[in-house]
DNA sequence: CAAAATCCCATGAGATACCATTAAGGTCCA
DNA sequence: TGGACCTTAATGGTATCTCATGGGATTTTG
C-alpha cells in the first residue's frame, strides 16, 4: 500500500483552507476517498491525519458498553477529536479553528510523511523539533550507541 | 456503518430545543430514523443517545461488557428512562426537563462522539473530565504503559 | 379553555462549491 | 538546444447553500 512520505509546506488562508500536498491527496484517493481524518495530536502541538479507514477500528476499541468500566482512553480522547474534512475541488480541507488554535498555526502548515500517517506542524516548531532530533542522533553515533 | 465522532457545542433554548450536530443527524438519518433515542446515563452527569436501533436489543448490545450487576438489571434502568425524541423541521430535539436537570445543563450543551453512541454533557464539566482523561493517557505513555 | 407541545418561517453566519489566476515543470519539435 | 506549448499544482476570490438559532403561530391535551 503506498505511504506518505516527504515533507511540504503549504499556505494557511484566511478561511483555514490548506491544499493537501498532491502526493498525500494521490495516496488517499487511491483508496477511493474523497476526504482527510483528522485530528489534534494527544502528545504534540500538531495535527495528525490520514485516509478514515485508518480509524475505523477505533470504534471497536471504544470504551462502548452501557458500563463505566474504562476501556481505551486513548481511542476516547482520539475519536472526540476526530474530524473527517472532505476535499474541496482543488483538493484543498477547511482546518477547524480549534485545530489551527492546537497546532499553533499562522499562515503557513508543514506536511510531513509518516508512513501510514502525515502531521501538519507550525514550520518553526517542526524544525526546532526536526533539529533536536537530528542532534540526538549525532550524539548517539558518536557514543558508539549506533 | 457510520460512526458518530467529533465534538460540536450547541445552544439550548428556552424551550429546551437543542440543535443535534448535522453529521451524527446524518449518522441517524442515514438509518432511515427520524428521532435520537436519548436516556440519562446510569453513571455520569450525562445523557447517552443513539438511533432507536442501538436499543432494541438491548440485551444483546452488552453481551462483551463486564458490569458489577447483571446485565437485565442495567438494561431495566435504562429502558426505564429512555426516550424516543423526534427531529423537528431544524434537526433539533427537544430535551425533557428531568433530563436537563440530571445532566446539569444551562444554556449550552456539548455533544460528544463514542462510535456507537454519543454523549450530551454540560460543557464545562465535559472539559474538566476530558482534562484528566488526558492526563491519565499522558502519565500513562511516559511510565511506558503504553 | 389554558398550558404545553409541535410546527412553521425568518435570518445571519458559517461552510461549501465554483471559477479565475499564477507558478512550476515537462514535452515536443524545429 | 532553445523555445513554444501544455499540464498539474497551488492559491485567491466570489457566489451559493446549509446549519444553527430565534420567534411566533398553531395544534394538542388535560
Amino acid at each position: 500500500m503506498k505511504a506518505f512520505f516527504g515533507t511540504f509546506v503549504n499556505k494557511v488562508d484566511a478561511k483555514g483552507r490548506v491544499s493537501v500536498p498532491a502526493p498525500f491527496r494521490a495516496v488517499i484517493q487511491g483508496r477511493g476517498l474523497q476526504s482527510v481524518a483528522l485530528h489534534p495530536s494527544l502528545f504534540d502541538a500538531c495535527l495528525e491525519g490520514a485516509g478514515f479507514d485508518r480509524f475505523e477500528n477505533l470504534e471497536s476499541e471504544m470504551s462502548d458498553s452501557f458500563s463505566p468500566t474504562p476501556r481505551n482512553e486513548i481511542a476516547d480522547l482520539i475519536m472526540a477529536e476526530l474530524r473527517e474534512l472532505p476535499f474541496d475541488g482543488e483538493g484543498r480541507i477547511v482546518l477547524p479553528d480549534e485545530f489551527i488554535a492546537k497546532s499553533n498555526l499562522k499562515d503557513q502548515a508543514t506536511f510531513i510523511g509518516q508512513g501510514r500517517k502525515f502531521q501538519i506542524w507550525e514550520p518553526t516548531a517542526l524544525a526546532a523539533l526536526m533539529k533536536a532530533k537530528l542532534q540526538r542522533v549525532a550524539a548517539a553515533v558518536k557514543n558508539g550507541d549506533a
